[in-house]
DNA sequence: AAAGATATAGACCAAAAGATTAACACAATG
DNA sequence: CATTGTGTTAATCTTTTGGTCTATATCTTT
């Protein structure tokens, strides 16, 4: 079997750093399996850099002046482009990680590391996977649990400590509900197809039952406590 | 200087296949630094071990039968003893990985994974560190960025999406907050010192603003739009 | 100086919300 | 079987809310 070309990867370096970016471009030249199409020192060129490239992979800095890091992956996921964000960066803030992350980077390395590592990084990323250097995953899930303690401490004791929407009877569930979507008594009675005074007579039992006066803060505790929206809830 | 002893660290475990109970405890015998100061194959019988013997870290399975090993995790947090909780699982399922990590677990290990990882592992956790094998770690993040995509697009167009918010005056936002509260108009005039009409004339206006006719549905747009309580968002 | 936005407030009316009381059904309990 | 309790239904009455219109004072911008 004829051995074929193996396609470059295409790389884009943003960076406010000038000779930082002369080395790394340096180093992906002399590893040879990069193509570094373009260098840019802010974020706006790198766009427009991105927009005319086409790159694989970009590596970028999260410390820049002006528009940060974040906003860059930001604005570059926004292009719609199969970019594939390594985020740079000169330390290992856990908020930044976490937020990078968060936000959709591939991979997250410091400048301090070594220069294998780093193409490491890159052709893991490039095989669509997702890198975080030992040290910065640690820092991350730190940062990640305690962010969820507050939240994990309240579950945890979430079975002793009472929710009151749990006294609700079913029925009055269903009036709650239709509360938080902001409908009127008048509408509850139609889709529940009772009057409204019967409405009023739920509500009222819901409010004594949740200790509040009025629906707006019915709504605000049946928020708060699980009702509805609970896209990072953990069950246990 | 006088070699000190090294205190053996004390270590438990929790699996419900016995084989492969038995299999760790030698393994970390025959290693020598670790003490395996009990051994359950169920999570009741483990707590109680736990509270007796207070060891240093609990290798626990997630995957067991009646209680699960996410419960486990919660249950040997709210001992409020200071053990690591080191998971342990057969398989890498990103979900349940992801909750582990949520609620506390210092590591995550595949039971497939070589000796020398596990103890490494074990090592890390013990010096307070947090463990994710790379493969893992990888899962994870494809897990949590999945989790967050549909917020981010969110926020992505949330710069040109107009957030109607923006178009309450400082005043109106001063009266929309108290809204929030669940307080009545007559209570706003008091807290802003001001007459119960001039409430109404503003509330009037924040309804128009935001495009809504009671103050339920205001109150909903505000907390959704980001006005307040809003723990785990991203702001950029 | 004029125009525009903001904060203030009164008057009036209609609609909705909230409090109180009560009837009926049904299940559990003594 | 009578009784007690709970849940659903509902009417009446009072208070709050919301809509509309008008109006004044202040402050900024043009």
């Amino acid at each position: 079997m004829r051995r074929e070309f193996k396609k470059k990867s295409k790389v884009l370096l943003i960076d406010d750093n000038y000779e930082h970016l002369a080395g790394i471009r340096e180093l992906l030249n002399i590893e040879g399996t990069f193509d570094v199409v373009g260098i840019a020192t802010n974020i706006t060129v790198g766009l427009n850099l991105i927009k005319k490239y086409q790159p694989d992979i970009v590596l970028l800095d999260m410390n820049m002046p002006e528009k940060d890091g974040l906003q860059g992956i930001l604005e570059i996921s926004k292009l719609d482009l199969d970019v594939k964000v390594l985020a740079l960066s000169g330390y290992d803030d856990a908020d930044l990680i976490f937020r990078a992350m968060k936000i959709g980077a591939k991979g997250y390395v410091l400048k301090t590391m070594a220069s294998a590592q780093l193409i490491y990084a890159i052709e893991e990323v490039l095989n669509g996977k997702i890198y975080l250097p030992l040290a910065l995953s640690s820092r991350f899930f730190e940062y990640f649990q305690q962010t969820f303690r507050e939240e994990n401490a309240k579950q945890e004791t979430g079975e002793e400590e009472e929710n009151l929407l749990d006294y609700l009877t079913q029925r009055e569930k269903e009036v709650l509900e239709l509360l938080t979507q902001g409908i009127t008594y008048k509408g509850v009675a139609n889709k529940l197809f009772i009057s409204e005074t019967t409405v009023k007579t739920h509500v009222n039992n819901i409010f004594q039952k949740l200790q509040v006066n009025d629906r707006t803060q019915a709504v605000l505790y049946a928020i708060n406590n699980g009702f509805l929206s609970n896209k990072m809830r953990i069950s246990a």
